[in-house]
DNA sequence: ATGCGTGCAAATACTTTGCATGCCC
DNA sequence: GGGCATGCAAAGTATTTGCACGCAT
């Protein structure tokens, strides 16, 4: 079964409980999601989308963001720059983020360590950890590497 | 000598390095800022400004955070709102968050090992870390104890 | 004196929402 | 058939920007 497929029926799942509808729109844009294998901005995604000839609306790719996100189908990412971006996660593990301030390259990384010693300062503050978002920011190799040579900092 | 005039200096200085001007609307939003020991927006440092009968301007206030975030005086912090938030940080550590659901409260904290294994992990990358932002969502102890419900603050 | 900075309002960018109609369960 | 969902456009937030005048260096 493919990762699409499994993501759909605990959608389904999720709507039941809630007690809404699985339409055609949020099919297509799950399916859509599932087929990214990067982080998307909501406008990416319907630009996708029309460009295949799905006709859904601005509004719905939103709404279906929302409710992805709010099912843990999908997690929101944030850059810092004023819009949010967006990346399945299910049949993933969770990552954080390596963000290149100047050609923009957003590089996954995943480290047990931090992970864990997450869940012991919640536990030192009594605190309920739920998720968590960490990005790094800075220069990559290549950017690094292309001339610039900066380096120096403040 | 106060953190704010130390902080004033630096800024002075960041300005002079970049042809700009030490204005007056400059200095009372800097001291305002670091005047509030806790993460504030936009709106909230203007509305103080204004309490007060510091006469600046909301694109004044947008710009010159826009110049602190630059100059390494102010972070930008962001809870995933949509909106960002800001704290001072000269002549403070870095620190990150923990970001009660419920309640909406922020405690900072900071820890040495996750701050040393993301330098690790950067090396391994070949990644020049800048800075990072690390936000830890779920529910603060007051929040799991006092019921289910939304508990809004007093 | 020069040119950056300011206030204002309009513009921009992202996201949400009200309403009339459409369609899933 | 009932009620949630959709599309559209308008409204709502957050932030930036063009312009004419003002002020720091």
């Amino acid at each position: 079964m493919k990762v699409s497929e499994a993501a759909l029926d605990k959608f389904h799942e999720y709507l039941k409980d809630k007690g809404l509808k699985l339409t055609s729109e949020r099919k297509e844009i799950l399916k859509k999601v599932f087929s990214i294998h990067d982080h998307f901005d909501a406008e990416d995604l319907l630009f996708m989308l029309k460009k295949e000839g799905k006709d859904v609306s601005r509004a719905s790719v939103y709404r279906t963001l929302n409710l992805l996100v709010d099912s843990s189908l999908v997690e929101k990412v944030d850059f810092g720059e004023g819009k949010a971006y967006y990346e399945h996660i299910f049949g993933h593990y969770h990552h954080d983020h390596l963000v290149c301030l100047d050609c923009g390259k957003v590089v996954q990384f995943e480290d047990p360590v931090i992970e864990k010693r997450q869940e012991e300062i919640c536990k030192g503050h009594d605190f309920q950890l739920d998720y968590h978002t960490l990005n790094i920011f800075g220069r990559c190799k290549e950017c690094r590497k292309g001339g610039q040579e900066d380096a120096s900092n403040s």
